[in-house]
DNA sequence: CTAGATGCAAAAAGTTTGCAATGCA
DNA sequence: TGCATTGCAAACTTTTTGCATCTAG
């Protein structure tokens, strides 16, 4: 049985072909994913739009995959366990978003936090930046 | 003069009623704004949808405002300057919102973003920790 | 007076829904 | 078999555009 598969049945979602595409989509992704990736993947053209669109929802109800803010036209969303704590920097110029692996900004944050007399507790992060094809 | 018509007038965009109302519901706002905001004020009813969006849009290419992400249907936008260095705290606790002066996070960003090769343009940040008082 | 801004209506673009047919359990 | 899922088309929502009119400079 494949990982996503597993995956599903252990959230009692009927496991189907495009259920599963998706899924695994998102499994083997390194960024966050919107529409537009899914039907810009071959793989997807035997699905309709819509299935696509059913099924990021239902994978997004049953807690295994979450949408994440973005600046662009498509909603993007990844999987809640892509790693434990960590940031996405966002292209400006032509909104792909990227995660980024690295924090190491707390220290700094504590800091901030005790000008104001706060005892950091957490933070929320969003990069923008230019990414290597805008730039060229 | 208002604050709104002399940034305007800098900018060399024409001073008209609709966009003289845009500039001045971001100044005076105190988070990041989209249309649906617009929508709900009674300033605005007297001015067309399309309006508000082209007046947005001006905005933006003027470098007055700029859009951030968001994981809601709507995008939002925030005056430049506040997006850069003017960032905030709330308790965890009492939610209380306080301003802070200082960052200096953008050394450690630029380095964050390039691991991806992405080249640092901006940033938003909340921090989220314990004031004083809900600390004793 | 003229370039740019506006209102209105229509079109795009992105997403959701109803329904009949199909597939999973 | 029975309920969930799918495809398809249509509806909806958010944003953009064309064009005639109006207004700021």
């Amino acid at each position: 049985m494949t990982k996503a598969e597993k995956l599903l049945k252990e959230k009692k979602l009927s496991v189907t072909e495009a259920r599963k595409s998706v899924l695994e989509f998102f499994l083997k992704s390194k960024k966050p994913l919107n529409v537009l990736d899914f039907k810009g993947d071959k793989t997807f053209e035997s699905f309709n739009e819509s299935s696509i669109y059913r099924n990021i929802t239902k994978l997004e109800e049953a807690g295994i995959i979450q949408s994440i803010p973005s600046a662009g036209d498509y909603q993007s969303y990844e999987l809640v366990n892509h790693g434990h704590h960590h940031h996405h920097i966002s292209c400006s110029n032509c909104k792909k978003i990227q995660c980024l692996k690295v924090c190491g900004l707390e220290k700094r944050m504590k800091e901030m936090a005790k000008t104001v007399d706060f005892l950091l507790v957490g933070h929320s992060v969003e990069l923008v930046g230019l990414c290597s094809d805008c730039r060229s």
